[in-house]
DNA sequence: ATAGATATTCTTGTATACAAGATTGTTGAC
DNA sequence: GTCAACAATCTTGTATACAAGAATATCTAT
């Protein structure tokens, strides 16, 4: 695997941001940074062009990128568009799925069960996610695929911390299992409704634990 | 206004592509395209790393970037897409849009009947656009909204080429009178059914183009 | 003459050097 | 003491230099 360091610097900086090393509002400094992965500033600004592109960071020119933690209301936003996207895909594969996507929906399903079961957030979320993409994938729609497998890996952390809020995994499986029959039975409209709602409910979720953090910190 | 050199070479590259000097599947030379503009390697290889993540050109690891043009196919499940953005747009923005923006639509289809009866394809193009922008802005997620025009600008080129075709002027114009009607009335479904099927007729007229090109062709 | 191995050239990826605008600190006038 | 003007410094943006992998041409063996 031939990997240029530009993209393996992004996909740090990333980390970066989701631990909290880098948070809202700082500034990306190039030599820094250069100097810490032990590179030049070339493959430093490379990978701050590209985190800029996927809304991470924002740049203004000659003063230099800054990094962008989106509000409560930018989220709610991008939650929704996230519900709009997964409600297209669940619409297009409730007409175009493969019995072999359905078992493996099954499947994921299963072990998705063993997790809840287990009580392992970690394991949930990552059957979650084949869940979702196997979604994606069986749109039939390859453009809205990367699209949509676009935003999710944004949305990535802020999904992520909601796992735990109590009940909602077993919520989740309930979602999940409804989806699957909505899609077996090739309901459109009850699968695009599904969907929607199953991320819709995650921005929900994710604004009062914002409000609580919030009420929390005063 | 200050613009980084780079901007303004990615979006002559961009030209470029429109304009058919650069085809699909040429290569992007960094130092041939450096001469051609006057300026060094790095800021065109900025520019083509900006036209990667736009996925006009897509990058091979220490081989070069090269044009890519969508085919028939990526096209039409890109247009889906864009149909899928309308609708939601459509659908919030019966529920948010202000009385203002809803006047603001009807003088642009004015402006559009103008257009239409002065047989100017051109001063109809530019008014529909600014229609389409403004239902994008009153959907009130802000996210949804760049989203949704970003597509729209991946897509101006193919969508631009079929409002020469005989009659779809006219009827683009009877469609941009019934979704002002449904937005006017609140109808959240009918406005989005109405702005996909706006948008997928236009996937569905370029489907036709294209094959009339190809049977020219033979 | 053709196929394979090797050398050469070319292009990308990275490092460094230079130019120009932005920020900050200092000095002086009021 | 405050504000403004100017200077020094710092950071980004661009150009150039160097390193390394890919493509191509050449040479040899069969």
């Amino acid at each position: 695997m031939t990997e240029r360091s530009a993209d393996k610097i992004a996909t740090e900086l990333e980390q970066l941001v989701f631990t909290g090393e880098l948070s809202d509002g700082d500034r990306l400094d190039e030599i820094k940074l250069a100097k810490r992965f032990g590179v030049s500033r070339t493959p430093v600004r490379e990978a701050i062009q590209k985190l800029a592109t996927t809304g991470l960071v924002t740049q203004e020119p000659r003063r230099g990128a800054f990094v962008h933690q989106p509000g409560p209301v930018e989220l709610m936003e991008m939650f929704e568009v996230m519900a709009e996207f997964e409600a297209t895909c669940g619409r297009l594969a409730a007409l175009r799925i493969s019995d072999a996507a359905l078992a493996e929906l099954d499947a994921v399903n299963d072990r998705c069960q063993a997790a809840l079961d287990a009580e392992n957030p970690d394991e949930y979320y990552l059957e979650n996610e084949r869940f979702h993409h196997l979604i994606y994938e069986s749109s039939g729609n390859g453009f809205l695929e990367q699209e949509a497998r676009r935003l999710h890996r944004r949305l990535k952390p802020y999904r992520r911390v909601q796992l735990h809020l109590r009940g909602r995994m077993k919520q989740s499986m309930a979602e999940h299992r409804d989806i699957v029959a909505a899609l077996t039975e090739g309901d459109a409209d009850r699968a695009a409704a599904a969907l929607r709602g199953h991320v819709a409910i995650q921005g929900e979720k994710f604004h009062h634990l914002m409000a609580n953090l919030k009420a929390v910190a005063k």
